[in-house]
DNA sequence: GGAGGCGGGACAGTATACAAATTCCGTCCC
DNA sequence: GGGACGGAATTTGTATACTGTCCCGCCTCC
């Protein structure tokens, strides 16, 4: 979408993610135009938009608030992240070219480079995290697969278990991508899908308990 | 959503499945608008949510049409819904009190009645088995998984599915919720899973080829 | 005669005014 | 004193007018 509605979603989500707009906060149209800066019509257009991201519950009487999310919700979806991104790393296997795998390999060289550097830089990490992660769905070829995974996106989480990472599990993280690689350069579905759940899954321990994750 | 709202989504769902607004077609705003009887505001808002049920499809440029479907689109569908149903009914398995088993036989027992009626209500037949499926989904208790499945929606393939198949077909499909109620109440998440994905695999096939599928 | 730019029309985006609905509070009656 | 009814205020839904952008065809210039 355009200007006003990209600019209300950017803003709210933000909002939301920094937690300036506290989960179970209730959203009045009227109040976040102001905010924004825009008028109403975009700002309902984002609150639609963040509501299908699951970031807005509705009630039913059509109220927003910010969701709240237990420990029962994280894992979740971690678990149907890591279904939907088995199945599609499962799907890569079989559709990846070379060029597309040598795509993979530079960017988890890119990561690599982040782990090497003296000063550990989280948002980095996560931007070629994405990249990597958005590589692999693209090489599935799923417009249907990429729609539900789009509305999973779980930044707050992700972000999170980022922070929650140590230089140590990063690493993990980072063979871990290598592996996966690796088994879609064999073309062997079964392997990269193993591989793709074992890596979510790790991630969920870590976001879920930080110390022991990585023993 | 409001009356208006819903009604030009509705409107607008029924003549996309019926194939009056055919795959292809460009959606135009003050068109549809005309021709649900309400303004271009709530058309917008249909539009957006057919959108993320992936029955439109938007350019880069903002135009909307209707989403056209490949046979890999119907296949992939029925395959992420047999992974998602198959995780619903696996939480459901854990989750089932004996109520709630007991109104999945009487759902269960409406669809017999509709396969024992001398004429075949399909309709019929199609309600029940929503019913059944969305008992299920309740029972699994998990908002993001049903969030999930109600944009994987597919009234067209299953309601295309339902009329492919004969009445012999139909009775399968009977039994198979049978023994899916019957693994839920053994609370065997395994069995459950197993039978749900064989039963939305068997209509995946006859789907695709009618004939064949009973054999 | 072809290619590139210019202009008009069609369509989506945004703002705003008005309508409907829901919630909340106060009062009145039992 | 409590509960229910009613109305006012708050919030969302809808209509409509205006604005901006994109597409397409035409015209000019090379």
């Amino acid at each position: 979408m355009s200007k006003a509605s990209d600019q209300a979603y950017l803003e709210l989500r933000g909002r939301i993610l920094s937690g300036d707009l506290a989960p179970g906060t209730q959203l009045k149209e009227e109040e976040l135009a102001v905010i924004c800066g825009v008028s109403r019509t975009p700002v309902r257009d984002a609150i639609r938009r963040l509501e299908t991201e699951l970031f807005v519950r509705r009630t039913d009487s059509q109220r927003s608030f910010v969701a709240e999310w237990t420990m029962e919700d994280i894992e979740e979806v971690f678990t149907l992240r890591g279904m939907l991104e088995g199945y599609a790393v499962r799907r890569a296997a079989t559709r990846a070219n070379k060029g597309q795998i040598a795509r993979l390999s530079t960017i988890n060289e890119g990561l690599r480079a982040v782990l090497d550097a003296p000063d550990l830089d989280v948002q980095a990490y996560l931007a070629a995290n994405a990249q990597f992660h958005s590589l692999i769905l693209e090489i599935a070829a799923s417009d249907r697969l990429a729609a539900l995974l789009g509305r999973l996106v779980m930044q707050p989480v992700v972000q999170q278990t980022a922070m929650a990472y140590d230089r140590e599990q990063l690493a993990r993280s980072h063979l871990e991508h290598t592996e996966i690689t690796a088994a879609l350069a064999q073309g062997d579905p079964d392997w990269a899908e193993a591989l793709m759940i074992a890596h979510i899954r790790r991630a969920l321990h870590a976001r879920l308990k930080p110390s022991e994750a990585g023993a």
